[in-house]
DNA sequence: CCTTGATGTATCCAGTGGATACATTTGAGC
DNA sequence: GCTCAAATGTATCCACTGGATACATCAAGG
């Protein structure tokens, strides 16, 4: 039976995209989890399988929304002059704050085998790059690696504390700055 | 009225506890995932809706897992005289490494609102109580409450970017001995 | 005994991710 | 233009999940 009153481009276009879109701006828009693929496909106006034919199952879908995640992070990394070591760590941690939903599910991949590519590679590899070239003062290069680990997991793993409610505090507000606080003192920035 | 006898159980004498000894077995078996409600109750004996007599739904079951696992935490941190900041990290990155799928579920609880409680509360404060304990060293108790927030943020945070993907190494040993290296670099712990 | 509240069971339900078979478009190549 | 095969979307099914409601059964206490 053809669609009788739906003229219009019924005919999508672009659904992976879309699809992605539509994910992004759910979890942006405050919503915890990743939706269901059913309500995902509905309000982009298709049936629930045709989804299937750009992801090969859920977590295809959820790891390619988590892809869109490191590059809204990476984006918000400045250039030039102004990537800094500091720069970089408030660039992060504004992220995680302002979107903690996209944030979480970006590391709530699990990963694979040892030595495995991380899920969304490339992304991850650009802001790993990205923190790398801000750290580099001309130490050694397994220095500079250490130094931006230990920096980057260090404001991970207290958001990640205060996110479980194992850090608790009055305002979002303070949590920040506790944590900016505990990276400058921690001398791995300056 | 609640039995005061030593149980000999009918059919079963204590659902509750039977059912965490047996979600907890599971991850530490090396599953990833809690099984689901029917699964456990199945392995128990006992049918799906039984156990809902003790746990208002799934999450609340899962709470109570992650409850044991920082209860497990726990007991992996010395006491007495061999209670110091190094044997704290030990204790607690050892348990991160050996029982990963605990380990995770523990810190995978969304937070609640702001100041709100902890999810499993008692026992995460025992942890916090205990690595308080191990960090002072006659400093104020801002600053010790800090370093035990910046020395637990950097090992959680290391940890969770490994098993997200994001730090990569030929094995769990070689990741430990480098999130260990960077805890004493910190200079958060001697 | 025999009621009574606690505990476990039987059975249903809507919703989910996923599979398979079918319909519709679209765009090459003639 | 026209045809037809590949690409894309749909209809419909499935097993399974967490959860709800109604009923059965047990363990005492009067």
């Amino acid at each position: 039976m053809p669609k009788s009153d739906s003229d219009q481009p019924y005919h999508h276009g672009s659904l992976k995209e879309a699809a992605l879109a539509a994910a992004v701006a759910r979890l942006r828009k405050g919503e915890e989890e990743l939706p269901t693929v059913r309500e995902l496909a509905a309000e982009i106006g298709v049936s629930h399988r045709a989804l299937y034919r750009y992801f090969a199952d859920k977590d295809a879908l959820k790891r390619a929304v988590a892809g869109e995640g490191f590059a809204l992070l990476a984006g918000r990394i400045p250039v030039g002059a102004d990537l800094t070591a500091l720069s970089v760590i408030d660039g992060f941690l504004r992220f995680a704050f302002d979107e903690p939903s996209l944030y979480r599910l970006m590391f709530s991949l699990r990963s694979t085998a040892l030595l495995a590519e991380p899920v969304p590679g490339p992304q991850v590899r650009r802001v790993i790059g990205l923190a790398t070239q801000a750290f580099d003062d001309g130490a050694g290069e397994v220095a500079v690696r250490n130094r931006v680990f230990s920096a980057w997991g260090l404001a991970h793993g207290l958001f990640d504390l205060w996110r479980a409610g194992a850090l608790r505090a009055a305002s979002p507000e303070l949590v920040y700055d506790f944590i900016r606080a505990r990276i400058l003192e921690s001398g791995l920035v300056d």
